[in-house]
RNA sequence: CGGGACGUAGCGCAGUCCGGUAGCGCACCUGAAUGGGGUUCAGGGGGUCGCGGGUUCAAAUCCCGCCGUCCCGACCA
C-alpha cells in the first residue's frame, strides 16, 4: 500500500500523526503494561542529550546530584495536607513485600518532596548549612486514567530539584532562577519557545506557595506545560521539622523550592517541530546531526564513494568546532536500499542535515547538503565542508526556534476579544489568548466548563501586551492580571 | 470508572453476518538486475486466529465468561 508509507497528516488528525511519528521514528513503543511505554534507543538518545545539557546547567548553578528511595512511607505523604490531597488519588501503593503484608504501605513516589525534606531535616542544623541545592534524576509513578506516549504515562523519567534556603526571598530567587534555566534550555537547545509566568491557585503544585511554569504551543495550538518551578514556602519544612539555627540565634523553618522537567519534553519536541514527513530534531539534541548517503551504480563507484565518505567522516569528526563537542556524523553504507528510501527514513527520524555524495559530486570536488527543516539543497566544496556543515547546523538550530516562535505568535490573540468570540475560537482552531482575569476561581472554572481552556500562566512582564487588558475575559469586571488562556495537554 | 471500537504472521488488515480445516499488503530471507527522492522480477520462511468454557460431525466464524489495547469523557509532568 502506497498509503502505508505516508504518515497521517497533521491537518487530518494531529493525534494520529503524533502517535505514528513517535512509533515509526522508533522513539518509543507500547509495552505489555497498561499506560507504560518503552523508550527506544532513538528516543532515549534525545533524552540523554537533554539530560546532559540540563545537568550541566544545574551544576553551573551550584546544584549537586543525589538519589533518594523509590518507596516512600505512606504516612510521609500525609504530613502536608494539600500535598496528600493532590497526589494520593494517583499513587501506586505497595502493600506486600517478600510474601508478607507490610506494617505500613509504601507509596511508589509520584514526586519526592516528602522523603527528601525528611532527609534535609537531618542534614540541616545551621544557617551555615544553607542553601542546600540538590537534584535527582529518577523515575516516578502517577496512576493516570488516560495515557499518551511521552506526554502522559504511568511511569515517567524526570529530574526533580529540591533546595532549602534561609529566607523566603532566597527561595523565591532560586525558583525564578531555575525557571530561567528551563527557559534557556527549551529555547536554546530544543528550539521550543516558551511563555513563562505564574500559575493560578487552581493550577499550582499541591503544597506550593507559588508555582511558575514554562508553557509552549504545540502545532495543534494547544499548550504544553513543559516545566514547573515551585516556591514551596515553609509548608514542607513545617511538615518535616526542617529547622535551622539562624545567624542571630533562634530556630527557623527553612524555605524550600522544587522544580522539574520530564521525558514529556520529548513529546513537546515532536509536536513543536515535526512535519508531515516525520520528526525534525534540532541539531543540538540530535543523536546524529549529519547523515551521509552515498550514491552509486557500479561496485567500483560504490567503493569510491564509500572511501571518499570515510575521508569526509574523518575530517568532520576531527574538526573541533562549537562548544558542545564534535560532530555526530553517520555514514549510511547499507547496500541494496536506494538513496530515495534512505532519504525518507532519515527524514522520518528528523536528522537535521543530510549529505548526498555521488560520482558527479566527486568529479566536482563537492557534496550536496540538504536541510531537514527547509529541505533546501546546497552543493558545497569538499575543501570547506567542515565550516559549511557547522554553519548550516547552527543556522538550522536558530531557524527552527524562529519558525516555532512565528507560528506561536500567528496563533496568539492579543486584541480585546468578546467571550463569544473566545468560545468560538476555542471551539475551532484554538491558540493562546491574552486576556484579562478578575482573579476569581469561579471565572476560571466557568471558562473551563464552557471551553476546556484554562489560564496557562499569568505571563511574566516581557510577554505581556503593550496595552494591558482592562477587564475580565468572562465577567467583564476589572482585571487584576493579564492571563494566557488556552486548551492544554 | 462511564461511552465507543478493536484483538487473525513482526506491522496494517480481509475473512466472522451465512460454521467446512487461514488469506492479502508491507516487512523479513535467497538470487539476479537496479541505484541522484519510497526499485523490479523470481523463489522462500513465518500464525495453538487474545484466554477459558460451551454448542456442533466440524468453530477465526455461533453462545457465555474473562483479559487486554486504542479512541472519546471526568483526573493530570
Amino acid at each position: 500500500m502506497a498509503d502505508d508509507k505516508k504518515l497521517t497528516t497533521r491537518a487530518a488528525d494531529f493525534s494520529a500523526w503524533y502517535n505514528e511519528a513517535v512509533l515509526r521514528a522508533e522513539l518509543a513503543d507500547y509495552s505489555p503494561v497498561r499506560g507504560c511505554m518503552v523508550i527506544r534507543p532513538n528516543g532515549y538518545g534525545i533524552w540523554e542529550r537533554m539530560q546532559r545539557a540540563l545537568d550541566d546547567m544545574f551544576k553551573a548553578t551550584g546544584h549537586k546530584n543525589a538519589y533518594f528511595p523509590l518507596f516512600i512511607p505512606e504516612s510521609f505523604l500525609h504530613k502536608e495536607a494539600q500535598h496528600v490531597e493532590g497526589f494520593a488519588p494517583e499513587t501506586a501503593v505497595v502493600t506486600h513485600g517478600g510474601g508478607k503484608k507490610l506494617e505500613e504501605p509504601l507509596i511508589v513516589r509520584p514526586t519526592s518532596e516528602t522523603i527528601i525534606y525528611s532527609m534535609f531535616a537531618k542534614w540541616v542544623q545551621s544557617y551555615r548549612d544553607l542553601p542546600l541545592l540538590i537534584n535527582q534524576w529518577a523515575n516516578v509513578v502517577r496512576w493516570e486514567m488516560r495515557t499518551r506516549l511521552f506526554l502522559r504515562t504511568l511511569e515517567f523519567l524526570w529530574q526533580e530539584g529540591h533546595t532549602a534556603h534561609a529566607s523566603h526571598d532566597e527561595a523565591e530567587e532560586e525558583t525564578r532562577r531555575m525557571l530561567g534555566v528551563y527557559r534557556d534550555f527549551m529555547e536554546g537547545w530544543m528550539a521550543m519557545p516558551v511563555i513563562t509566568g505564574q500559575k493560578t491557585d487552581a493550577e499550582k503544585f499541591a503544597g506550593a506557595l507559588r508555582t511558575y511554569a514554562c508553557e509552549a504551543m504545540m502545532q495543534d495550538n494547544k499548550a504544553l506545560q513543559a516545566g514547573t518551578s515551585h516556591n514551596l514556602g515553609q509548608n514542607f519544612a513545617k511538615a518535616f521539622d526542617l529547622k535551622f539555627q539562624a545567624e542571630h540565634g533562634g530556630q527557623e523553618f527553612a524555605w524550600n523550592t522544587s522544580w522539574g522537567v520530564s521525558t514529556r519534553l520529548v513529546g513537546g519536541l515532536v509536536m513543536t517541530h515535526g512535519d508531515d514527513n516525520g520528526l525534525r530534531v534540532p541539531p543540538l539534541l540530535a543523536p546524529i546531526e549529519l547523515v551521509i548517503v552515498p550514491i552509486y551504480k557500479t561496485d567500483d563507484e560504490r567503493s569510491r564513494m564509500l572511501e571518499a565518505a570515510e575521508r569526509i567522516v574523518q575530517t568532520l569528526t576531527e574538526w573541533e568546532r562549537r562548544e558542545p563537542g564534535r560532530l555526530r556524523v553517520h555514514l549510511d553504507d547499507r547496500d541494496g536500499i536506494k538513496p530515495g528510501a534512505k532519504y525518507y527514513e532519515w527524514e522520518l527520524r528528523g536528522i537535521p542535515l543530510r549529505m548526498e555524495l555521488g560520482p558527479r559530486d566527486l568529479e566536482k570536488n563537492q557534496a550536496v547538503l540538504v536541510r531537514r527543516d527547509t529541505r533546501e539543497k546546497k552543493p558545497v566544496s569538499l575543501n570547506t565542508i567542515g565550516e559549511d556543515v557547522a554553519d548550516l547546523l547552527m543556522r538550522i538550530q536558530e531557524d527552527m526556534l524562529i519558525a516555532a516562535r512565528e507560528r506561536r505568535e500567528q496563533n496568539s490573540v492579543r486584541r480585546p476579544i468578546s467571550y463569544d468570540d473566545f468560545r468560538a475560537l476555542m471551539d475551532g482552531p484554538g491558540g493562546f489568548v491574552y486576556a484579562g482575569w478578575c482573579g476569581s476561581p469561579e471565572c476560571e472554572t466557568k471558562v473551563k466548563e464552557d471551553t476546556k481552556a484554562t489560564v496557562r500562566v499569568l505571563p511574566d512582564e516581557e510577554f505581556r501586551s503593550a496595552e494591558p487588558p482592562a477587564t475580565c475575559l468572562r465577567c467583564g469586571r476589572p482585571a487584576i492580571a493579564e492571563a494566557v488562556w488556552a486548551k492544554a495537554y
